[in-house]
DNA sequence: CGAATCCATTGACGTTCGTCAATGGGTCTG
DNA sequence: CAGACCCATTGACGAACGTCAATGGATTCG
């Protein structure tokens, strides 16, 4: 490992690559992965053939249906997710319109 | 997109497929980087030939000294970055013993 | 219609988070 | 040694988070 050469006082310009408002994009897709019930969803959803009905996560988690929706309603809002209603249940599944970022990140976990 | 049937009162088995340990792992390298200013240090970190100084992180965000070196505190908690001091300054780099998995998902972002 | 089922919303509570000002330890220079 | 510089730690504060109990809307079955 080479360290640089410094001079007190003297710090090195910024130099940051990525765009401020990919940056916060980004952060607003790790926000919604970064919870441990959020993340099997999210992965869940990525490998299921079909939508999911959420009552199904509701009966396989140790945690409230209130929960369970409140986490799904996150993943939704995060734009990762969409419902489909049918009677008395709702289906979800990974949205379709992903952007490859967001694909890619997803696809790098598990 | 096809619907499973469904049976009133009749969910369907757990089915998770990744380990709660793994899920646990991910989760706390996820929590680390989504955060703006992390994921701005560690993006930087990724790219960067040489091991950076802090104080041109100070000098970049606009952010106080303290607050820099407690985003930085938590990028070493999770494993993702590592310290050399020199005199009075600390480099950091990437960790050099990143997971595989940790490091796909740093290499899928930006 | 009445009861049961599914699910989202609301309100509340304790915990964690991001931030800063203040402080102190280390290191170098004059 | 005295002062300047770099940086981590501490303590404090408001904001956001994860969770649940309670509630209510919507739909279906008997």
């Amino acid at each position: 490992m080479v360290l640089p050469e410094r001079e007190r006082g003297v710090c090195c310009p910024p130099t940051l690559k990525a765009r401020p408002e990919k940056i916060e994009q980004t952060t607003e897709i790790l926000k919604a992965l970064a919870d441990p019930t959020r993340l099997q969803m999210a992965l869940s959803l990525r490998d299921a053939k079909e939508p999911v009905c959420i009552c199904d996560f509701t009966a396989s988690f140790d945690i409230s249906q209130p929960t369970v929706s409140h986490h799904m309603a996150k993943l939704r809002e995060a734009g990762l997710v969409d419902v489909t209603k049918r009677g008395i249940w709702s289906f979800y599944r990974l949205a379709p319109d992903l952007s490859p970022a967001t694909r890619r990140i997803l696809d790098a976990i598990g």
